[in-house]
DNA sequence: CTACAGAGTGAGCGTTACTCATTAATTAGA
DNA sequence: TCTAATTAATGAGTAACGCTCACTCTGTAG
């Protein structure tokens, strides 16, 4: 029995019923023709994301691959280097959508500040968005195939980078102090989200995305120590002394 | 040629020469008893440690290192369930050290601000002195077998626990202002540390461990934002107070 | 209708983690 | 000291994997 699914491709024609289906098989083939590059790329890399996803890297099976997007093994590696290489592609074509988001939205927001509290609760939003794909993310995309750098690396550099310029910015209009160091002030930040990402993708647990969100821009912002906050009630004590100074004031 | 190792194991004997050995293999035995349970152990791990410090977790095979060790891949299962359980075991070994120094020396160190610095110091120490070491950790630690939580997850929640404590304590004690999360400044803090791993790993960068350490001090303790806390801001109040002083002054 | 280019195929290769029947070494008992 | 029982060690074998390549099939141009 042949099968001729959706996408128009026909694969599950057993060898030797291949002359009695010969005729039908044109039919098909006429009626639907080989699919794009673009298309058969899609299918791979949408029946890649499922495998991974539920199976993870290294148990999910190029074969299995392959079977759910109803091709061979061997078309897969004209389209693909390598598994890993298609790994890459998966988490590219989902991270695309957060890169691509937060550039047309960054120069809408005003001022270094904000922008920062944006990048960081848009960031978390996409890791709480699809917990399959950060399980991905979070437990293997930091391994690279050899001397090239992964794509998570590539990644998190662009990140880093948007992040740091906001902090240099900041520095010079006078939000930030001068001895700050982006460099780590972004390793935090970004390290706060990944160990979030991770906790998540382990124990599930339902996260507060504006209670994260808040806690680490105001570590960031304020620090921990309380010798910030006392400046506050300096504040509140200066000004009661400047009321009384007034009210005693002769003039 | 029979082989007879340093350690008293005999493996290179071959099976078509074993009649003619015979005796030569007994008095071998008697001179060198078969090593204890605990040192084949260490040997095992040992070789292990080599070899996935070289060729990481994926390409270190179980045979090379059977190879190194000098017996037989079969005698590795009967001591670990798993090439995983063998990489835990490695990974277990090596921070046990770093975990055993920091539970003998917290104590002896005041207030949880410096215990808190210790911590964030010792822990890049450990990171810094050998880079094979953090390769394997940074790279193929967070993945768990199944169900069962990592290595890696449970020194991550014995570290986050340890800084969790002295940020608590923190808060009790007036350094630290209340509504500091300790949970997210935990992530903060080990992010930061994961990330200079990573980036140590990676690029092999030379780091200079007393600036890290003190950038991700001055960060957390007193944030990047010059509201408040500067000394500038400061003077500002003394100086207002100053003024108020002088209109109440007699004279 | 034919010839051709190249997309698609899947049996097969080399390698791996892991198993298990077999063998060797050690110990206990007489 | 010899033997039986027990435990440790072995390595050929198994299943499964990523990946290759000689081949088939499809669509098109002349």
């Amino acid at each position: 029995m042949p099968f001729i699914n959706i996408c128009g491709t026909l694969n599950i024609v057993q060898n030797h019923q291949q002359q009695a289906n010969r005729t039908m098989t044109i039919v098909a083939i006429k009626n639907s023709p080989r699919p794009s590059k673009a298309h058969r790329v899609d299918t791979i890399v949408e029946s890649a994301r499922k495998v991974f996803c539920s199976d993870g890297f290294e148990n999910g099976s190029i074969g299995n691959i392959a079977r759910d997007a109803g091709i061979a093994e061997g078309t897969i590696y004209s389209y693909f280097d390598s598994k890993r290489a298609l790994l890459d592609e998966v988490l590219r074509r989902h991270y695309f959508a957060l890169f691509h988001d937060i550039e047309q939205t960054l120069p809408s927001i005003q001022g270094p500040t904000n922008r920062l509290r944006y990048l960081i609760r848009r960031t978390l939003i996409t890791i709480l968005d699809d917990r399959g794909m950060s399980r991905l993310r979070s437990l293997y995309a930091r391994q690279a195939d050899s001397e090239r750098p992964s794509l998570a690396q590539d990644q998190n550099r662009r990140m880093a980078g948007m992040m740091a310029n906001e902090i240099r910015s900041g520095m010079k209009d006078g939000s930030f102090r001068l001895d700050t160091s982006p460099n780590i002030t972004c390793y935090m930040i970004g390290g706060a989200i990944e160990l979030t990402e991770f906790s998540y993708v382990q124990n599930g647990e339902i996260v507060n995305l504006d209670e994260i969100a808040e806690s680490i821009w105001r570590t960031i912002s304020g620090g921990i120590s309380s010798t910030g906050t006392t400046t506050d009630s300096l504040i509140g004590l200066v000004e009661r002394f400047e009321q009384a100074a007034d009210r005693l004031d002769p003039r």
